[in-house]
RNA sequence: GCCGGCGUGGCUCAAUGGUAGAGCAGCUGAUUUGUAAUCAGCAGGUUGGGGGUUCGAUUCCCUUCGCCGGCUCCA
């Protein structure tokens, strides 16, 4: 019989052919790298009969797809391990997952991070021996005798559809209801790590059994597993929390659970971050304002927040009325649309809020500045008419994209939600307005993923995912089309005809949560800020005590030219000020000696290049300052 | 909220059923220093809070607060 390759090649095989022949016909490297295959695009073992005119393709662990084999046959090798560690175990499911995988497991006593080195073990001599994963199809009912012992698969055999195959995959001792596919043996594990240990419900809901979860991880390479503990460590290295504490940025406190502080230098740095932000907004044509954080509840009926939303919402009585802390900006500024009589001739109205909410976060998912309790918005709502709508959709990617660049934040994945199953408004409403969406998109020449089904309930919407230099990512921006507030408030402008009509409202963001953004960024720069960011920016070192008149001088020529400059005149040697300032990562350092003084000079350090030599005072002072300025926002 | 782990001076960490110790930071003094740590001394903790067991607990138990990891990327 004939197949067909990745390439268009036809490969003639034996009628009993599987995959790994093909493989086999091709070359013996590719026999010796493939550890599954795709027919007809989908994912099957090397072992899978072929039939006449298949479209076949060798998967090799180089591939996305040979990974994902990788980590899920290695999650059956833990299962195993751990059976084996812990008889009577009752196993439940093993996905692989993003950088690993993971098994949840019922033990039958309580287990904890120390069992994760027999765990280790007990795979690695699995893998040892070398077992092949063998595939057997099953009826429901054989496959419910076998599971007997095995609640949670009992649970998933009931509920797999009817006349869906029933795979098990069996190697060694081990056996595992599996869709597949598998690698062809466990030897073929090059190298798995057993992670960390967690709680985690059965199917993920609060009301099932709780079950113990262990992540692992498996690569094609003890080399790229060893990178990617390295990349953890690092992450570890970074986080927010610690270098918050490190670099006196910000703290929390048992009085205020999930309520950040700002120190000093930490509002440095949002200070700077906002006057960048205030500069982009100005000049894509924003207007600022400022709404109150405690509003009647009657507003927040009206806006359905209290029906939708009450949950996560803080309360409070002022004579004798209730009121309510807002969790989101938009109840306020429709008020402030509504103050006045608005027309088209004002459209597009683009106002923005730093507005700080509040939202009771359920006390387990609290992190760092990643989930707080209270934070600040980078809001924005436009007013326009619905001819308006794609540029300014447009505006704002363009808004995003130019503001992500400035943190290089250069890879940015945006997605396109559409009308979910719940939602309000027309059919052809939604259809204008997601095609508004997809143009603006298509407009400005950026990829771009569907995600259908996924838009809020009042609207379509574009998220944006940025990716930080260990490449995880976050979602930050997102920009919604709503009609559910303009109808709820009754909102109106007059038109060109001089009848009343209804605006339509973008709501908007773009760092998200000004709190999230800066643990972000922290952990994106590791802490060493850019210049513009830093929260101090220069430190003049003296080398004695008789260079500190002229050092003062120094600190405020930088001070006029806009630094962020101190002095360090502690009495201690240069290199101690020097390796205290690095550690602070103070982006410059301007040492000031006899030869300093004597020439109206200084000897200029930075943090990222060293030592740079002498400079005229002046000359070191432009240079500083033109290294600490604010991003100038360019419009393209 | 739920499950598991943790909670010792500002930070990082040590110790023990018999009333806690180091380094860094801090303070004082000496040193006046040229590109990643000068030296010496001093001070600092009712071992998260409350309760219990015990002759005695920081160490064991209970409770409470907080922190950390996680809570479908679906066989």
């Amino acid at each position: 019989m004939d197949v067909t390759l990745p390439d268009g090649a036809k490969l003639t095989v034996s009628e009993d052919a599987t995959a790994l022949t093909v493989a086999e016909t091709i070359g013996p490297r590719l026999a010796k790298a493939a550890v599954a295959a795709t027919v007809g695009g989908r994912l099957v073992d090397l072992s899978m009969p072929l039939h006449d005119g298949d479209e076949v393709s060798i998967v090799t662990l180089a591939s996305e797809d040979g990974l994902e084999v990788l980590r899920h046959s290695s999650a059956h090798v833990l299962a195993e391990a751990a059976t084996r560690v812990f008889p009577g175990t009752k196993v439940a499911i093993g996905p692989a997952i993003k950088d690993g995988f993971y098994y949840d497991f019922e033990f039958p006593e309580a287990v904890t991070e120390e069992a994760l080195a027999r765990f280790q073990t007990e795979m690695e001599r699995s893998i040892k021996e070398a077992k092949p994963f063998v595939r057997e199809e099953v009826s429901r009912e054989r496959a419910l005798e076998l599971f007997e012992d095995e609640p949670y698969k009992a649970e998933l055999i009931r509920d797999l559809p009817e006349g869906e195959t029933i795979s098990l995959y069996r190697h060694g001792d081990f056996v595992d209801l599996c869709r597949g596919p598998h690698l062809p043996d466990t030897g073929r594990i090059p190298s798995v790590r057993a992670l960390s240990i967690a709680g985690a419900y059965w199917r993920g809901d609060s009301a099932n059994t709780m079950l113990t979860r262990v992540y692992g991880t498996a690569f094609p390479s003890r080399k790229e597993l060893d990178a990617h503990l390295e990349r953890l460590e690092m992450a570890r290295q970074r986080d927010h929390r610690k270098l918050g504490r490190e670099l006196d940025l910000f703290s929390f406190h048992d009085e205020g659970p999930g309520f950040p502080f700002f120190h000093p230098k930490g509002m440095r740095v949002i200070n700077a971050l906002l006057e960048y932000w205030r500069a982009e907004h100005r000049a894509a044509g924003y207007e600022e304002i400022k709404t109150p954080i405690i509003l009647d509840r009657a507003l927040w009926e009206q806006s359905g927040h209290w029906d939708n939303y009450k949950d996560n919402m803080y309360f409070t009585r002022i004579d004798e009325a209730d009121f309510a802390v807002k969790p989101m900006n938009c109840p306020g500024g429709i008020l402030v649309y509504r103050s006045a009589q608005h027309s088209y001739r004002e459209f597009p109205l683009r106002m923005a809020e730093l507005g700080l909410v509040h939202r009771h976060e359920l006390s387990g998912v609290l992190h760092g500045l990643f989930r707080v309790r209270t934070f600040t918005q980078d809001d924005a709502h436009i007013y326009c008419l619905p001819e308006q709508i794609e540029d300014e959709v447009v505006g704002v990617i363009d808004l995003v994209m130019r503001m992500y660049r400035t943190f290089g934040f250069e890879k940015v994945h945006l997605e396109l939600s559409t009308r979910p199953e719940k939602s309000i408004g027309s059919a052809e409403m939604w259809e204008a307005a997601e095609r508004s969406l997809a143009v603006a998109l298509e407009r400005t020449g950026l990829e771009y993923s569907l995600n259908p089904g996924d838009g809020a309930f009042y609207g379509p919407k574009i998220d944006f995912h940025i990716e930080d230099v260990m490449g995880r990512t976050w979602q930050c921006a997102t920009c919604q089309l709503d009609f559910a507030m303009p109808e709820r408030f009754d909102l109106e402008y007059v038109g060109v005809d001089n009848q009343r009509h209804r605006p339509v409202m973008i709501h908007r963001t773009v760092l998200g949560s000004i709190e999230r953004f800066l643990g972000i960024l922290i952990e994106h720069y590791g802490g060493a800020f850019p210049a513009w960011l830093a929260p101090l920016q220069a430190v003049v070192i003296p080398v004695a005590d008789r260079h500190n008149d002229y050092a003062a001088e120094v600190v405020a020529a930088l001070g006029v030219a806009g630094v962020r400059a101190e002095v360090d005149d502690r009495t201690e040697s240069v290199g101690r000020k020097i390796r205290d300032n690095e550690m602070a990562k103070v982006p410059y350092m301007l040492v000031v000696g006899d030869r300093e003084v004597e020439a109206a000079a200084v000897s200029l350090r930075s943090r990222a290049e060293g030592d740079l030599g002498h400079r005229e005072r002046d000359d070191a002072v432009r240079e500083v300052a033109r290294g600490a300025g604010i991003p100038v926002p360019v419009l393209e």
